[in-house]
DNA sequence: CAGAGCATGTAAAGTGTTACATGATTTA
DNA sequence: TAAATCATGTAACACTTTACATGCTCTG
């Protein structure tokens, strides 16, 4: 099972059912750039779940608008908790652009390290900002939450090593 | 500029001339599940790097082994610097398994959740153990120091809300 | 009622993974 | 000297991106 895979069975399980174009919206609107969200991802990965009997889908149709709602099945979710559980891959370091890029940043030029140091800084600090602007009551409250944290702890970083 | 081309073109900046197989080895050491550094990744993206004049080859065989030396060139330092120096790149959210998983584990069953909160537990403290048994020479020293802060930031979560 | 954006995809090309292959060198 | 592992790849397959296509629905 990709990580897209996991991620789509997540959201079917955090949300409920609902169509292929809901699904991608939601990966859409993800503020990681590791999500595409291109369709030819999204469709592609609904469609092999689906095939494995791990979504089902229905007849969801308004109107003229052909449309399926999708949701988990039994075996679906059984999967999606197995793959939650698995601690090795949970805990992993997963891809950090900030960390991959730090090491460089560090042998720069004082005067363009200084520079980058200062975009950096405005950068982070809007990036808090608009997380503390997102409606609290939404459903990756928690991912925001997450990833506040890890904001917070690049700027502290950026203001003391950088 | 995919991120593994530009993690190969930092790689040579910060530790010089290497061989292919030290570029793979360089990823194969790194804990982060999103470098597989299978070699059918590596040796392409290389040639790729080469044929568009980032990297430059030099005839390194020791004996009967045939290798190669590679470097950056001008304009290869030159396309680093500008990835490394894209700051709304480097400040995105990145991948991270952890929390793509948290809020399933939030909806478990109580003592579910009870066991797996142990497992993670153990598991983060066993990393953060591993981080510090690794020599602080390492090139990759930083990287190493930034992922400690992630992995007490997750033990913290952990403890206090899971 | 025309244009913007919604909703659902497909096709070609590029990239990555898994598995295999080959010969060189080191080590028990 | 046999086995392990170093070192360098390739081939088939799987997955993703980019670009395109199609018809629907809302809004000014």
């Amino acid at each position: 099972m990709t990580e897209l895979e996991g991620a789509i069975l997540t959201l079917l399980y955090m949300e409920g059912a609902m169509t292929s174009y809901g699904v991608r919206r939601a990966f859409l609107d993800s503020p990681s750039s590791f999500w595409s969200a291109s369709a030819g991802a999204i469709y592609p990965a609904l469609r092999r779940l689906e095939e494995a009997g791990l979504l089902i889908a229905t007849d969801a149709s308004r109107g003229n608008r052909p449309a399926k709602s999708l949701r988990l099945s039994e075996s679906g979710k059984a999967s999606m908790l197995e793959w939650v559980k698995n601690v090795s891959t949970a805990i992993g370091p997963g891809f950090d652009p900030f960390r991959l890029r730090a090491p460089v940043w560090i042998k720069l030029e004082p005067e363009e390290r200084k520079a980058l140091k200062a975009e950096l800084e405005t950068g982070v600090v809007e990036r808090i900002r608009a997380i503390d602007a997102l409606d609290p009551g939404h459903p990756d409250a928690l991912r925001h939450a997450l990833e506040r944290v890890q904001q917070e702890t690049r700027l502290e970083w950026i203001r003391k090593t950088l």
